[in-house]
This record gives C-alpha cells, sequence and structure tokens, in this order.
DNA sequence: CCTACCGATCGGTAGG
DNA sequence: CCTACCGATCGGTAGG
C-alpha cells in the first residue's frame, strides 16, 4: 500500500487531501453499476422530456458524469434508448410471467384478464415505471435494425393475452373482432400514461384520484359483458 | 403598359427573359394561401416525424421556400406547431358538429356514440388527419401559454361526448365510473393512430384490413352492453 | 471515465 | 419571400 508522499506534510493543511480531483470509491466506479444508473435517469428523462428533446448531456450530467461518458457505456443515443426498451420490457415480461404464474390452475378468464391488465397498469403506472412508456412513444427514433428485438419482446408480451380474450370471446363476455379489440384495449390502457396521476401519498379529504385498483375494476367493467 | 426597353433587343436571346429570376404569378404569391400549405406541409411532416425531428427547414423546402421564409408567416416554430393544433381542433369540431347535427332528432344514445367514434376515426384516421395526432402526440411541444388555447378547443370536442355516456350510462349499457370509462374509450379510439392503416385502394383478394366502419362496429361492441 | 474538441445542424434574423 | 448569415446546441471522438 502506497501512502501519501512525505512532500504533502510541507504543504498547507488544505492540500493534505489527495492531489487531483477525489477518486471514486470502488462501489462508485466500477460494476454495470454505472450503465444502469445511466439507463434509469435516460428512462426518466426520455419519458418526461422525449428523446430528441433529451440530450445526451442532459443524461450525463444527471447521472453525475460528463458529456462524453455515456459513450464509453453506450455507442451511441440510440443504442442507449434501444437499452431502456430491451430493459424494459424484459423486467415487463418477468412481471407479467410471474402474475399468471400467481394465480391458481382453476383461474378463470376473468380473474386472468384482470390479473394481467392490473399488471401492465404497474408497469406503465407505477414505480420505475419509464421504460414502458418510452417503448410504447419512442419507436420512431429506433434504428431499423434495432426494431425487431423490441418487437420480439413485446410479441411476447402481448402473446400471453391472446388466449385469455380468445376465451372471454368464446363465452361471450368480450365482444367484437379479437384482433382488433385487442388492439384497442390496449390503446384504452396504453393512453393512461397520457393523463394518470397517482394519488398522493397523504390521501386529502375531498375527491381523491383514482388508484390503478379503480383503473383495473372500471376497465373490467368497460370491456367485459358479465358484471361482476 | 411598360414594354420592355429597346436596350433589350440588343441582347442574346436567353437574355430576353425579364431579368432576375422569375416572379411569382399572383396565384402563386398572396394569399393566406402560403400560410395554408405551410400549415398543411408543417402537419404532415410533425405527424410523420415528430416535432423534434422536423427541421423548419424540411418543412419550407417541402412547401417550396427558402429556409427562412417560413419565419414570414409565422412567428417561430412552436407558433407553427400551435396553429396546427388550433385549426386541426377547429375543423374536427366543426365535423363533429355538423354529424351531430345530421342525426335525427330521436336518435338513440347508441346511435349518437356511433356518430361521435366513426366521426373520430374520420378526424383521426380519414384524408387530411394529419391535424389531429399532432394535437394528441405533441402536446409537450407547446409553449406554457399556448397551451389554453388548444385546450379550450379540446374541452369543447370532448363535451359533446359527455351527456351521451351518461345516459348510457344510466340506461346501463356504459359500465364503469363515467369519468375513468371516457379516458379509456378515448384511449382506445386514439391509440389506433399508432396501428391503423387503411385499406388499399384496390382491394386484395387476401384478408382485407380494416375500414373505419369496422372499427367503429368493434368500439361500439367492446365498449356498451347490448348486443345490436 | 474525463478533457478538449470538431463538424453538422438548427432556429432564427437583418436587410432587401 | 429570398439571401446571407449568426450563435447555440448537439452527438460523437481522440487521447489519456
Amino acid at each position: 500500500m502506497t501512502s501519501a508522499s512525505p512532500v504533502d506534510d510541507m504543504l498547507p493543511a488544505a492540500a493534505v487531501r489527495p492531489r487531483g480531483r477525489p477518486r471514486k470509491t470502488a462501489e462508485e466506479r466500477d460494476d454495470g453499476n454505472r450503465r444502469l444508473a445511466l439507463l434509469a435517469t435516460a428512462a426518466r428523462l426520455f419519458r418526461q422530456q422525449g428523446f430528441d428533446a433529451t440530450s445526451t448531456r442532459d443524461i450525463a450530467s444527471a447521472t453525475g458524469m460528463r458529456s462524453g461518458s455515456p459513450f464509453y457505456h453506450f455507442e451511441n443515443k440510440q443504442a442507449l434508448l434501444a437499452a431502456v426498451m430491451r430493459e424494459g420490457m424484459r423486467s415487463a415480461l418477468a412481471r407479467q410471467t410471474a402474475a399468471i404464474t400467481l394465480l391458481p390452475a382453476q383461474a378463470t378468464p376473468r380473474e386472468r384478464l384482470s390479473a394481467l391488465v392490473r399488471n401492465h397498469f404497474e408497469v406503465l403506472l407505477g414505480p420505475d415505471s419509464d421504460f414502458i412508456p418510452v417503448m410504447l412513444y419512442e419507436w420512431r427514433r429506433l434504428a431499423p435494425e434495432q426494431v425487431g428485438e423490441v418487437t420480439a419482446l413485446k410479441d411476447a408480451y402481448e402473446a400471453a393475452w391472446v388466449p385469455v380474450l380468445s376465451a372471454l370471446h368464446a363465452s361471450g363476455q368480450l365482444a367484437g373482432d379479437p384482433v382488433l379489440a385487442r388492439l384497442m384495449i390496449f390503446g384504452a390502457l396504453n393512453w393512461a400514461v397520457q393523463w394518470y396521476q397517482p394519488p398522493p401519498a397523504r390521501a386529502g379529504r375531498g375527491r381523491h384520484r383514482a388508484t390503478l385498483d379503480d383503473l383495473t375494476t372500471t376497465a373490467l367493467r368497460l370491456f367485459l359483458k358479465d358484471p361482476e
């Protein structure tokens, strides 16, 4: 272990600190830690301001880096966007699979749809929900060769809905062409990104804002025929 | 009438044309004609590429102007965006009012909703439908002082839906909290901007794409309880 | 991961 | 409405 050279002792107190700017500790430095921090910041800013309106400098400084440093972790700005979408979809897909798996084997199609819708609202509007809205609303900024991978994840995510909606259609609880109905249902849910505001932590006394449970209940009642 | 000066006769044939670059004819020049052309081009490009990804130079050259000329008609790029939204909403509101007025006085709430939905799809997806999608998806690019006017028009547009949805809710044909249900219905419709592709002019023999009538039928079946 | 930097693009303007 | 132009910003890179 090399200690500070004796020369340091001859300098004024303020200069006793290690020279140059302070070294980062191991935890701050190494790791995909910094890469993950960049992803989270990018997701947040891309969602709040849009991809084009967010500069890589914004992302860097909000992550505590200098302007050139994001390019050490990502080849370019589009690659950062694609990574946000990819990680977001991977996480959403994992959550969705877990939500379905937790259902009892004899769960009804309606209960299955409820779980899917509830999970979807969570992924869109819950905590750490910046990734999927970015995916939904920043498609066009991807390079053509990046679209395929994200589309595959999105298709896998939507595939879980198909048998549930088919069953509901077969039993007469869901009306209208199933393909179009699915697109409209996703529209109804995804659009919530535009208007939903979570209720404040401390509930006010007046009219309260809707919770994700409220949204789920309303959606099921709106789309399905059987009252329940 | 002043004819070309005699000196012109002494110049080579090529120079007999009026000097300088050719004057525009009255029709090309004057008018809010050019202003309207800018609006239409801007709407189209803003929709196709997004506001931030469209430069004022893109708009100018697609309208047949030089790069500085849009600023003769609009104070800045945001003012052009606001004008697109304003004109789009004015037109949509006029069409909606006409569609409602054309209904027979004894039209049922379901028929009224059908007319509203059908008109909305027309405004979103029909010919000359670039303005409203821009309004829906480029909100955040407006300056704060521009938001009010557009919001007022949008509120007026949505106000026509409220009594119809209330009547449907009262008669049990529409379930779920009416405020949330309205937001979800608009989401289902507005999202079509993301995926709808009109059927080709010459109908193919295979599976055909949905028409706006198909969408309207599916939406009504999806949202309302009574089969009809 | 920082420093220093470059080339390109862009919104906007003066003056005609 | 065009010409000529400016200042600012931005994505990205070389070299350490």
